[in-house]
Order: structure tokens, then C-alpha cells, then sequence
DNA sequence: TTATCTATGTTATATCATAACTGGTCAACC
DNA sequence: GGTTGACCAGTTATGATATAACATAGATAA
């Protein structure tokens, strides 16, 4: 059971954190501390934010809250929901407002092929990455793909073409539903 | 100029088709005759059809060729469009269906950063194609990306996950716009 | 303070997609 | 020939996702 630390075992909220077992890729398929996960990337998110001036309200807040509450991706709908219940707007834009903001600080990916958005478990860090779909759990994570990136660049390159933004979007089993079934 | 022989150069409307011009990957951002181009891959496609029972009816056909019009993707609704003017259905499920049925028989691919459909330019050859998307011209070209498919694939299999589909989809500016602007 | 900018909330509408049922065609079978 | 069953196209209706446009409130800054 990799990364399995109780949640008082060492608290580090900081943008400096190291823990070995936050930044695993594979973290969000494997069992984990999920309470510290989340709370360790919000953190940093929100230390990002000061750093750069951006607006962290009290929606946005929520919206990643919301986002982080497992590895899953959501549809504006549904944290549109979630927002109304606790007491915001609860017409589409304030949903898609957040979401839009969160995305363009990094905080929050778009994840196109499920129309829906999940937050980013490496706020701050720059990465290509490439989402992995547990089409039996639902489960999304970014894998390191930078190298998955330079093929693409390379790619493109070969018939002249300048890669500005991308998504690589990969559906399959995880491996604890690979062995389920 | 490359690829530009006119239409009566040379005739091939068979799937042993292999003139040098007509699989080259770029050939969507390069000048080319396009007439060619499209009746070329629409014959594959038919040719395909029947050699696999696929029923190739009028309305999917149609699809096909609409789609073949130009080398960017166009979305259901302006698919359905085209359709209602040639006589046929006019409500969604007609182009919905036909698109599926193409995309299906890999005829036809499904652009999901666009939620649209664009052609596909090699029907039968198994590739595991990279959209690149002009963000200046709009138009569509698949990229060879078996290496980036291989790299997808090495990203998951280091967390233990197996791909079964992939969506590899850039946005930028192709040859053609990167010297305009 | 007053102006200005930004964020939130609202109404309304646009855009994309599918469920469920109806009838038509065609070939297999008796 | 008539019946059956498979498949396709057409329709109505609705669901799901996303944005435009405007009104209000809160923060920032002169
Ligand atoms: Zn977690
Ligand atoms: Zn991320
Ligand atoms: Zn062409
Ligand atoms: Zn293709």
C-alpha cells in the first residue's frame, strides 16, 4: 500500500512540499490518503494563487473543493449542483465561470473526451499531461507525458505544423480494475 | 507544389490505390487537388464496404462525401444541414446515425475538441492517428502518430493502465497559416 | 469619495446529442 | 405467395452541454 500515511502523520500545506508518494503519478489509482492529497494540492493552488494575484473567491474555492473531492471528473452540471446547494448561484455561467478560471491558472484540467473537468494534481509544476480513463471506475489521472508531447511536437513538426495547446485523452482499465475483471 | 496532377493525370479509384501524393500525411495543409483527394478516398471506403458487408446506403454515403467536401470537420448539425437540402431526414438522429455508422467503419473520425466529424483520409490503413487542428484555417490533418500512440501507451503501462482508445488532438497553426501570420 | 474594474447572479438562448417509436425495404424461409 | 426478422431511415420529443447579454454587488484605486 504505497503512500499511506495517516493524515497527522506530517502536514506540510506549502508550496515547498515534497512528500515522495503526493507527486506519484499513478496516485490517484492507487490507494492513498485521499483527505491529504486533496488537501495538499489545494494549498498549493492557493499559494500559486497569491504568488500570481489571482483571484481565489470563494466560488473558485469551492469549485476546486469540489474537483478534489475525488479523482473523478465532473460535468459543470453536476458541480453547478453541488455549488447551489451550498448556497451560490445556481445558473450554468457561475459554474462554467469557475471552471473556466480554474482551467486557465492550471488549476483545473478539461478533460474533452468525458465533456467534463477535473482538478489538476500538479498545480504549478509544468506538465503536458496525458489523462488516463478507468472506463470501469471513472477514474482520471494525469500521467507524465512529456514524452508523449515530444512525439506529437515531432510529429506535427515532421509536416510543418506548430503545436500550441494539446489534449491526449487515453480510455482503458486502471490497474485495480484490470485485475477486478 | 506538391501532389498537384490534375484530375485526368492519372485514374486509380481502387483500394490497391497507391499514388506517392495521396497518402502523404501533410497532404491536407498542401496545396493539392482536392477532387481527387476526396473521390480517391471515397472509393477506398467503398471499396472497403463492400468487402466487409457494411451497407454503404445512399444517406451514409452522402455523409461521407459532405465530409470529403474539404479537409476540415463540421459538426452534426451543419452534416444534417447538407443532408435536409438533398432531400433527406432532417432531424438529428439521421446525421447522428450516419456519422456513427461511418466512424464505426473508420471512415470517418470524431474530432472531440471540436464536437465535430471529419473524414478520415486513410480508411483501411490501421493507424492510430494525431489530429492537428489550425486554429487560423480550421482545416484538420492526421499526423502518422503510431511513435506518439507508443509513447501514450509506455506513459500507462509505467502506472499499470491499458489504453484501448485514445484521443491525440493539437491545436496550432499549420504551414500554410504559421507564414501568413 | 467617486471612478473603475472585476466577480457574481440572472434571464434567455444556443449548441450538441440521444431515447423511443414508426414505417419501409429486402432477403430468408416455409 | 406470405410471413418473419433484420436493418435502415424518418419522426417526435427530450436531454445534456455551453454561452450571450445584461444587472448587481464588491473590491481597488485615484
Ligand atoms: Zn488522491
Ligand atoms: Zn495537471
Ligand atoms: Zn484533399
Ligand atoms: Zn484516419
Amino acid at each position: 500500500m504505497p503512500h499511506d500515511h495517516a493524515k497527522g502523520d506530517h502536514s506540510h500545506a506549502s508550496a515547498g512540499d515534497d512528500c515522495p508518494g503526493c507527486a506519484t503519478p499513478d496516485l490517484a489509482f492507487a490507494s492513498h490518503d485521499h483527505a491529504h492529497c486533496a488537501a495538499d494540492v489545494l494549498a498549493r493552488a492557493e499559494a500559486l494563487a497569491v504568488a500570481s494575484g489571482a483571484r481565489m473567491t470563494p466560488v473558485r474555492r469551492r469549485v476546486l473543493e469540489i474537483l478534489l473531492e475525488s479523482h473523478k471528473a465532473m460535468g459543470a452540471y453536476d458541480v453547478l449542483q453541488r455549488l447551489a446547494a451550498d448556497g451560490f448561484g445556481n445558473q450554468p455561467p457561475v459554474a462554467y465561470r469557475a471552471l473556466e478560471f480554474l482551467v486557465e491558472q492550471g488549476f483545473a484540467h478539461r478533460i474533452r473526451r468525458l465533456n467534463a473537468f477535473a482538478a489538476c494534481m500538479h498545480p504549478g509544476e509544468v506538465h503536458a499531461p496525458a489523462f488516463l480513463i478507468c472506463k470501469s471506475c471513472d477514474m482520471v489521472a494525469e500521467a507524465p507525458a512529456a514524452a508523449v508531447r515530444a512525439a506529437l511536437d515531432a510529429a506535427a513538426a515532421e509536416v510543418g505544423f506548430v503545436v500550441e495547446r494539446s489534449n491526449i485523452e487515453a480510455l482503458g482499465l486502471c490497474p485495480a480494475c484490470r485485475v477486478g475483471a
